[in-house]
DNA sequence: CAGTGGTCTAGACCACCAG
DNA sequence: TGGTGGTCTAGACCACTGA
């Protein structure tokens, strides 16, 4: 802590919490004490404790004060790459491989994911995403075509769906869910697996100021990992 | 946006991002004529600006101005919950069982995540978290005793080992790896599953101040979901 | 080298809420 | 009701880097 930057003023702070000096549960100095403390002005403190509080580790109140968290909440942030990025990342060949396009009448969950009404015509698209020539990850997505009616005549073999859809609709929100899930007598074909493999799976919806666009299913190869700093 | 607070000049910019107005990679407004457009202080847009960049959305450059993503990196952001307060959020009852505990030698791949010499002395903890009964999760945990000797004396049929070291050492760094892992025996016996059904599984090594505190391998029932919104 | 974002400052007013 | 954090402002200087 040298110089006199929220950057710094931040983590000198971290560290006198984490060092015990504030046990959890208790009250810290205010912001203008700190002030003097660190011989700056409130605005920069203020800056440094409000990240704190981002990260979830301090707590503030007007009037009450800022309190170190009782049981701090960990947060784990994961970038949820473009799957091509992920697999150029580790320095082998990208190359996705579209096994299955049709419109169809949109099932049951899809129609409910997405907000439509059952039956709405939908494109559903099963791709597998290959590194090196081998099976990273196989996906099944759902596009509502009223969202995205320009999909039909994508290039889908050179752009993938979700890279075509980015660029269209470009951003957008969504949820998404982590699980595990046996290998289905599809996923293990494209994967090269077996039936009842556990693989690491993220489903994902997405829209845009209210209009549903897609929802997918990702299937990563058996034993893929998602790795994050907390 | 009737307001004039970074708040919500931050949603007007995301929606101005969102309904097209600067397309992907093309270069924004600079600060100076978006604190004109909103009549605030450049002060003002800068912070709405670089939260936006935290967010993923747009990048900044010195010189070079703000950008729009091509391609978007999605952030998804979860909260690690104590298990207790999961079970709890649920409306059911959360009990812990501590199936076994004992000091051991540490095998090669803990010394190795918590830094130590292979055969450095490790508690080893197996833990099943009860909901309403029922199996939640299953935990296998090792311990530094270095780090944390109090351990030994803690009361964990009370307090799970988890809050204990979170109380003792409460705001730690850590890494954190999601994945798919097969049941074994001793989870499948656990969790009242069958070998090898697919689990979702948490990793994660905590330490503070280069101290390394405890590894631990979480693995849930089948069927259970991370949820979080982009 | 000049234009952009990154940051600091001092002062101000306000919103909230514990006492 | 007074003390705390939340925020804004205007101005300033600096760091970076593209033209």
């Amino acid at each position: 802590m040298s110089e006199r930057n929220h950057h710094s003023i931040r983590e000198a702070i971290r560290e006198r919490i984490a060092s015990g000096e504030w046990p959890p549960g208790s009250l810290m100095t205010r912001e203008v004490g700190l002030a003097e403390e660190y011989q700056c002005s409130r605005t920069t403190v203020n800056r440094a404790l409000q990240t704190l509080a981002e990260d979830g580790l301090i707590e503030r109140k007007r009037r009450a004060g800022t309190r170190v968290k009782d049981l701090p909440t960990k947060r784990a942030q994961f970038d949820i790459p473009i799957i091509r990025h992920e697999v150029e990342a580790t320095g082998r060949a990208y190359r996705a491989h579209v096994m299955s396009r049709e419109v169809t009448a949109a099932p049951d969950f899809v129609a409910a994911r997405l907000h439509l009404k059952t039956g709405a015509k939908v494109l559903r698209l099963q791709t597998v995403h290959l590194a090196a020539g081998h099976p990273h990850a196989f996906e099944d997505r759902w596009v509502n075509l009223d969202a995205a009616p320009g999909i039909l005549d994508a290039p889908l073999d050179k752009v993938s769906a979700n890279e075509w859809l980015l660029r269209q609709v470009p951003y957008s929100s969504g949820d998404v869910t982590f699980s595990a899930s046996p290998a289905g007598a599809m996923e293990a074909a494209a994967l090269e697996a077996r039936e009842g493999d556990a693989l690491f799976t993220i489903d994902r919806t997405t829209w845009n100021e209210g209009r549903y666009i897609t929802t997918m299913k990702l299937y990563y190869r058996p034993g893929h990992k998602l790795q994050t700093r907390l």
